[in-house]
RNA sequence: CCCGGGGUCGCCAAGAGGCCUAAGGCAGGGGACUGUAACUCCCCUAUUCGCAGGUUCGAAUCCUGCCCCUGGGA
């Protein structure tokens, strides 16, 4: 079980499997996000047709409501939510950080305000890998801090914390004798900074994990910054296992994380900005409320295959999120994930084919990310 | 016809002589969203207060006339 296999490599980029106890999960792969135990607004049926092959949940919220024993007691997150493919559930780590309020850390754990009802709750590494045992996904990974990227000495106290906090993820998750169900993914921090980064990734590949999570990217650094701290931290990584870029992103940053040789994404960003009315594109971003689109009787994208591509106008598409209709979410949510998952498929096959570079130069060639206002191509 | 009430941005609505080149909400226009607190956040949107005069240093606010709504009575 969770073996990982390399079918092709293409420069920095690789084609795998990797083997779960809930069917073989190919890779490149990106993760939709479904924290409460649902990809909002999408049916796992739906994600299942759209080729989803991996799902992520959330140790944070599920703990919280409606609570990881009924979880578990109820046969398991698989079984709860009706999704029977490979998932992969956070720590609760980033959410600690992110949601918490008035939390407090301490090199034992987190002691944290739940963002529901105030209460006072503590995670601790221990805590968190239970919690996940209960859940029972596919792929956990350990409890981390996630700090900002730039402030060097929080950066620093916070992967010292990280690595001390894995190896007691470890040690628990050995406890648990799961070892063959679940595969605990360790999480390198450090930041922007080259030596915190090398050094994070050497004391956690000396824990002899089954994969290797970057962590801390995408909250607050720019994008060369961003990339320079890839193209530094993959490398350092072992190629015989995989390679988990958490909670990005954007369509460019899949295609900046691939060639570069990520594994696995996930992103909250294709089903949020959904449900906040912009639709991905493979050439930009589309704020469907403009406008513009009032009377386009031409599809989302051009050329698209999903469903609402290929039954519903710009102009229906706008009219559904101008009058706030639950519709709106689910067409852009299905549309944005079928954007993302198609760019993975097209590249694990460009990987296989060895024309990966060629497809990077021309996706990125045509492609405008946001802010710069995206082309609508009649 | 008589007696009241009222006319401030597309809609609702503050304001009652200087702080009004007029609050706020909705609608509208634009932007944001990256290990998710779905339906959020940010920006923009009346030199003008029914119309015309007048009083005043100064009027959306006071006075006069007219127009239009609205309640009651003939």
């Amino acid at each position: 079980m969770f073996s990982f296999e390399l079918q092709a490599i293409c420069g920095q980029a690789r084609a795998g499997v990797l083997q779960t106890p809930h069917g073989p999960l190919p890779t490149p792969v990106f993760a939709p996000v479904g924290t409460q135990a649902t990809v909002k607004a999408v049916e796992p049926r739906e994600l299942s047709e759209l080729g989803a092959t991996l799902v992520l949940s959330n140790t944070y919220h599920l703990y919280l409501r409606p609570g990881d024993d009924l979880i578990s007691n109820l046969g398991g997150l698989h079984q709860f939510m009706g999704w029977h493919g490979p998932m992969l559930t956070d720590s609760g780590g980033f959410q600690v950080f992110s949601l918490g309020a008035l939390r407090q850390i301490d090199n034992d754990g987190v002691t944290f305000r739940s963002h529901l009802d105030g209460s006072t709750h503590r995670f601790t590494p221990e805590k968190s890998i239970q919690i996940q045992h209960h859940l029972g996904a596919d792929i956990i990974m350990c409890f981390d801090e996630c700090p900002p990227p730039l402030d060097r000495a929080v950066v620093e106290a916070a992967t010292a914390r990280t690595h001390a906090w894995a190896t007691r993820c470890l040690e628990e998750h050995l406890r648990s004798g799961n070892l063959e169900q679940q595969a605990l993914f360790g999480i390198v921090q450090g930041g922007i900074f080259p030596d915190l980064r090398a050094e994070s990734a050497q004391i956690l590949t000396a824990l002899d994990l089954p994969g290797y999570a970057i962590g801390g990217l995408a909250v607050g650094e720019t994008k060369p910054q961003m990339l320079a701290t890839l193209d530094q931290t993959v490398p350092l990584l072992p190629s015989n296992k995989p390679r988990y870029l958490m909670g990005v992103g954007s369509p460019e940053d899949l295609v900046n994380g691939v060639s570069r040789g990520i594994d696995i994404f996930d992103c909250v960003l294709p089903t949020r900005v959904a449900r906040n009315g912009s639709a991905l594109t493979r050439h930009g971003r589309l704020n469907m409320r403009n406008l513009q689109y009032a009377t386009d009787s031409a599809p989302i994208e051009d050329g698209c295959t999903c469903y609402a591509c290929t039954n519903f106008s710009r102009a229906y598409v706008r009219h559904l999120v101008k009058a706030g209709e639950i519709l709106a979410h689910q067409l852009l949510s299905l549309h944005n994930l079928h954007v993302l998952l198609t760019l993975m498929r097209e590249m694990r096959a460009a990987i296989i084919d060895g024309t990966l570079p060629a497809y990077v130069d021309e996706f990125l060639a045509s492609y405008r990310p946001a802010g710069q206002k995206a082309q609508a191509p009649r």
